[in-house]
DNA sequence: GCCCGTTATGTACGCTCGTACACATGACTT
DNA sequence: AAGTCATGTGTACGAGCGTACATAACGGGC
């Protein structure tokens, strides 16, 4: 790809050896490597992420990402475990940080127009891995405790019944304003949430 | 694959000319390939979605594919076009049978616990193209089409913010039970969307 | 300062894919 | 009955993929 790459082909003939690229010590690699593929996820899809992509992305030799990982589909696992992590951690802490059932219920308004409003990308990633989750086990689990999580969450501030229901009503508005040409002004968002809770 | 599928290399030798299977007449092949192209979506995935896995499923042979269709991506776009069309068409009808609020919200719970108890794959072919829509213009029409309709069938019995927010909570019932190891039962579906309509 | 094993790298292999295309067939016109 | 041409079929090709693996480089324990 980039690079001069001028192979010169037989290692065994008198040429002055293959010049590799400098080794480059790196440690954390494995980390960074699993941020570059979720990058490549929300921008190619699931579908266009491959071994060489995340590579490239990390600006890493592709021979770095089976030395890493043992197939693509733990890349994929671990990735998405760190998204679904990043994003549940947020939703506790601010829900944490609501002190009454009126304060958490401005906490979940700010959290979804954020998400709208904030990360795009935060939302792709997502339902891809709503779409992984459907035939991949592993990633069905990190859905399931993404969710507990955030019924959990929400349970701080009401009761369980509750906590379902307005936590699927979340999902859907956060789904449907990602689809949508038009999506909800946190007007809006707020005017629905506080609707169901009343 | 299958067949006896002894070619005998090349058509200019002695041999007694190539053995082609029967040429069938095929009307509708088209129709059944985009049928087809759905069944495997919901079992594959889009990922796992190809001219040959098609071709296989509707037992033609591969060179039927690029024949009726110029691209997979075509193929595609067809398949999810027919799918949102079916699904719509199911909740125009319902709800258009109902000749009161009361029914109407009778409906929506109907629809949504059917749909989970029903059709799995139908589930599953919806965040399919979710997906493929966030990356696919063409499949985006689609979806914002869809939405629309589903919108207006909502809009004969409800003001419009409220189609809206409850075309939103349906969205985030059926999404958050689909992904569930643990479904919400027709009876909690019933609750939450008279909660919100009270 | 020297070894050593962990870390890092380039490349090869076998496979599947989308697509192109030359050729076969038979329904329909005349 | 013959001819035509849309329809239907088999196969080849180049590209990109996941993965394996032989080899290189170097930090750190002696």
């Amino acid at each position: 790809m980039s690079g001069p790459a001028g192979r010169d082909g037989e290692r065994s003939v008198s040429g002055p050896a293959v010049r590799r690229r400098a080794r480059r010590h790196d440690p954390g690699r494995r980390d960074r490597l699993i941020d570059a593929a979720l990058a490549v996820i929300a921008e190619r899809g699931v579908a266009g992420t491959t071994h060489r992509e995340i590579a490239r992305a990390a600006d890493v030799p592709l021979g770095s990402m089976t030395y890493h990982f043992s197939s693509l589909e733990e890349v994929l696992a671990e990735a998405f475990t760190r998204h679904a992590d990043a994003v549940a951690r947020v939703f506790d802490e601010r829900l944490s940080a609501a002190r009454d059932r009126d304060e958490a219920a401005e906490a979940v308004v700010t959290l979804v127009s954020d998400s709208l409003l904030g990360s795009p990308a935060d939302l792709v990633l997502s339902v891809e891995l709503y779409v992984a989750a459907a035939r991949n086990p592993a990633l069905r689990a990190v859905t399931q405790a993404w969710m507990a999580r955030s019924r959990r969450a929400l349970e701080r501030h009401f009761d369980p019944t509750t906590a379902r229901e307005l936590d699927a009503l979340i999902e859907g508005l956060v789904l449907h304003s990602a689809l949508s040409t038009d999506p909800m002004t946190p007007e809006q968002i707020r005017h629905a949430v506080l609707r169901y809770l009343r």
